[in-house]
DNA sequence: GTAGATTTTTTGTCTAAGACATAACTAGAG
DNA sequence: CTCTAGTTATGTCTTAGACAAAAAATCTAC
């Protein structure tokens, strides 16, 4: 059918590999120029066609380039070297959870044996025995990575992790919307969404659930809302504070210049608070941002802004 | 601080650009020099500054490509001429149904003063009133098609779609699953999801209320299923049907070879049935597949199917 | 030695115009 | 009315050079 794709069924063009690592085209090709890698073969068009396992080694550079480390000094690293510079970084910061996931294994069976039913109502369980906080915290946010790592691994197909999500969205929902309507005048009121490129909304909708909790007004936009109507939304809406989730996917170019930006516009008065795996938040702050490491940290935060403006 | 947002804080970058409609850079450089819109400011540096106005205009231009319309024909276009053409649009269609949306504008007025808890009691006293599929049908269908109007005449603003949009989520999901699960046993099975590049889930929500009325299983995916990850649910979850939901943003391309290969690669046993506001659904009839019109037929469909497999 | 200011290097993104595959429209023939 | 062939329209790729911003390295003062 497609020539391209029938000559060489093992190679991607530039679009797909933007897509795929999160790296831009320009940068992709700047690469090539300065450090001799990714070097694409060719179609038959003269286009840029990448082999996948160059494609494998820029998803290590990627992941190196997000705990702190520089381009001259990787890119041109052999394979082998990279991942043993990963392994003696990631060995760490795993551990310190103190989780040692047993449990959790039931959950991806579940997913597993495609009990849909099963798996919602175990979630339920969770709720009822322990409450929505440890249901977030302590099932719902390890699941999520457990799950994306089980995808990555090759061990979950995409349509297990969809209904994984789905199920989550629908017991997290049911959970905080089946609690009494918060008041209209409850503080702070707190405008909900991602930014234009985010369409992730499991971070959006735990965090609706934890300060749901703590008793704040959540207004939610969903996501993926331009800057502009964030500023325009917490002013129509009164807000106290913006929160805002992000992922790996995100550029990390946009998520910086977008919360500047977002900053510039919104009055002093409005907290701005971020969270979510996007790697870029935890290695540089922003002026006027605060970002949350974890889930757990919203409640303390909620009562730093209460007692502030008590 | 940043001496470029400094002195023109009215103006931002193409990046900005990209990230808040979707266009890529290249794409607005090219219509740039090929239609002459848009022609940004450049800043000190000699760098593309685009002003609000521009961008506000590119939103709009970005909608109307979404219902069919060619760049050339419309981006040389002023800004009144684009609000008209998107209005003569929508406006044929709307007379069918036979309502005068007289009541409906209350909706868009509580959207309007921003009364998020005032619009969700309003929808869910509908519920009660009428029932779920009258919400469905008479008030949410045809609101959607307003909103999607009122935005592009410039009376609403993308934050506030965003609200309406998710609180209809909210009331949808909270009276589908409110009531009593469905039996795993109930038939028929329906798997609902999206292709890939549809993002838009409401279709999806409203299909899966009409159908849970009627008795059906419902297995939701969520949006931007693979093809070949449908037809490995469906067999996963022993479905009978296969609903798919699409709008005007769908490539029609992409929507008919993607329906050709799900036919193909699904048992024939399993139905497909496909909805929603995209126009190559009724201009091309697919075979093998069941093009729904609106979605009070889904109530016969699902009859007529089991009157077949009795 | 350490803190702070200054220079140098690194790095991503912007710029330009040209090329071309493919999507979409138009016209002609059956 | 339907299908096929020709034509236009359109997005994305290509090239290479420039430069601001960030990071690292060097220098200066105490």
């Amino acid at each position: 059918m497609n020539d391209r794709a029938a000559l060489r069924p093992i190679t991607v063009s530039i679009a797909a590999v933007e897509r795929d690592t999160g790296l831009s085209k320009d940068t992709l090709r700047v690469w090539e120029r300065r450090y001799g890698f990714p070097v694409p073969e060719r179609d038959n068009f003269g286009e840029r066609a990448y082999p996948l396992e160059q494609i494998e080694k820029l998803r290590i550079i990627k992941r190196l380039l997000d705990t702190g480390h520089r381009p001259g000094r990787i890119v041109a690293m052999d394979i082998e070297s990279l991942q043993t510079l990963g392994e003696s970084m990631s060995a760490a910061p795993q551990r310190i959870a103190g989780n040692d996931n047993t449990d959790l294994r039931l959950y991806i069976d579940l997913i597993k044996s495609h009990d849909v039913d099963g798996l919602r109502r175990a979630l339920m369980q969770v709720n009822m025995r322990m409450g929505i906080a440890a249901l977030v915290t302590q099932v719902i946010a390890p699941l999520n990575v457990m799950v994306g790592d089980a995808w990555m691994r090759g061990q979950l197909e995409i349509f297990e992790e969809h209904m994984y999500t789905e199920s989550v969205n629908v017991v997290l929902r049911q959970t905080v919307h089946s609690a009494p309507e918060m008041a209209a005048t409850a503080r702070p009121r707190v405008l909900l969404s991602t930014f234009p490129q985010e369409p992730h909304s499991l971070g959006l909708l735990m965090a609706e659930a934890m300060l749901s909790l703590e008793g704040c007004k959540c207004i939610s936009l969903g996501t993926q809302t331009p800057v502009l109507d964030i500023v325009l939304a917490a002013t129509a809406h009164r807000c106290d504070v913006v929160a805002l989730s992000f992922t790996a996917s995100q550029n990390p170019n946009y998520v910086v210049n977008g919360l500047q930006e977002l900053r510039q516009k919104l009055p002093r008065s409005v907290d701005i608070w971020v969270g979510g795996s996007c790697p870029i938040l935890s290695r540089k702050s922003i002026n006027g941002v605060t970002h949350l490491t974890d889930l757990q940290s919203l409640g303390s935060l909620v009562n730093h802004w209460r007692a502030q403006h008590a």
